[in-house]
DNA sequence: ACGTATTCTAATGTATACACGTGAATCCAG
DNA sequence: CTGGATTCACGTGTATACATTAGAATACGT
């Protein structure tokens, strides 16, 4: 006789084959979508308020719509693509007022991390952020390596938080990062600026400071958005 | 002859026909579904933990699996569903530590809110606070309506904060709050603590004063805190 | 020439069929 | 009865055809 009580259901089968077609494999096609739209983002070859069809992608990628449409409803709750009323899905593009809102919410967010990471962080961890302090120093001039450099460093303030929904916000207001352009990690004077800031970071870290290591960040954010405010509005006072 | 450029390639239409079947309309099945099943979270029908299967929502809200994959697809993101390693999708379901860094998250934004509130919100905005402190008064006893009215209070606070960044992140963090269960505003004396504390913090919100506000809301969310930690885990210190 | 109604069409919404992988049930050997 | 290979069924991934809608182009009347 069959089970009465079929304990558990069967589990569900999650990300299939290798995509085929292209060189690098993807747990699946959806996936590759994903991967492919933000970089495309990323590198610009999509530029904001650029419209994105369905049809159009899935010609690109040579893939169906389904797939696309599950990336795309994915990059629209992210905050990266948006539904513009009488245009469609379009890359989302910040204006003045937006990017000084990002900024704001920046500054809380990575601030709290700094705070929660000088509380909360392992030995571990304190130490893989000296180690990362420590080599951006020899990256001096390599700005393509520094930009990487600096994503890694952040990214382990983070995790030093240990808090998974602070990690998440910040994962949605970095993504809506870089719809502003490259890092400015790639140009000189801010690289070098960026380091020394890093340093203060790490250091209050490491010395379980946590208003030290919130002000420092507070700071470093500040000086991010100072840059970033000359750079895309240069004729602009305050 | 055709115009050589086409300006402004077709926009999107986007959101379609009503839902015939059921008596609400909605812009789209897909919404119907999002709708439905954060409706079906909320009210209890389903709980954390519980798998979330397409062919299963699908017959039960009598549409294909297309629109359902687009809602559960949204909801991923926003963390209200996860996806479990051998268990397939199922409604998040959040443990102590879950919930404790949460609150700790909740405690920054709503504070953040609130201070950003008192510096940024327009006269009306204030002026629409007071009011809602004031009906809130007249609510005293009846809980449902306490509950909705919180709501209500919030949402303004965070609109008159005047940054979208923050909202989003309070609405994923708020999103996920009700997976813990009921409002609070339920209970008898967290209502009559909570509308004390709303007071306090509009209060500090019509005088403009942020750190005033940001300490009233860190105050507010900390209660809470408590109050969700003697419920959920009654037999623990600290 | 101008505004308005009609038709056309591009793009998304929806349904459905099929492919595929994984866990679970089954069957067999020891 | 127990351990392991085999088969099976379920659920998701993907492709595709069809439905629907709203903007754009066209045609028409004035």
């Amino acid at each position: 006789m069959g089970s009465i009580t079929p304990l558990r259901r069967k589990a569900a089968p999650r990300a299939s084959s290798v995509a085929s077609g292209t060189d690098r494999q993807y747990a699946s096609r959806s996936e590759l979508v994903y991967k492919e739209l933000r970089d495309a983002i990323e590198k610009g070859a999509l530029k904001p308020g650029e419209r994105v069809m369905e049809v159009e992608i899935a010609a690109w990628l040579k893939v169906s719509r389904t797939p696309v449409r599950d990336a795309l409803r994915r990059l629209e709750t992210e905050g990266v693509l948006a539904l513009e009323p009488r245009n469609g899905l379009v890359v989302s593009s910040l204006d003045r007022q937006a990017m000084l809102e990002l900024y704001a919410m920046r500054e809380v967010l990575e601030g709290t991390a700094a705070r929660l990471c000088a509380r909360h962080a392992s030995d571990f961890e304190r130490m893989e952020l000296e180690e990362l302090v420590k080599r951006e120093e020899k990256l001096r001039g390599n700005f393509e390596a520094l930009a990487r450099h600096n994503r890694l460093f952040h990214e382990a303030v983070h995790r030093g938080a240990h808090n998974r929904y602070l990690e998440k916000s910040l994962s949605a207001v970095n993504d809506s990062m870089w719809l502003l352009g490259k890092s400015q990690m790639l140009m000189p004077h801010r690289a070098k600026t960026a380091q020394s800031e890093h340093r203060e970071l790490a250091a209050a870290i490491l010395k379980r400071d946590p208003d030290a290591a919130e002000e420092a960040a507070r700071r470093h954010v500040r000086a991010a958005q100072r840059e970033r405010l000359k750079q895309l509005f240069p004729g602009d006072r305050e």
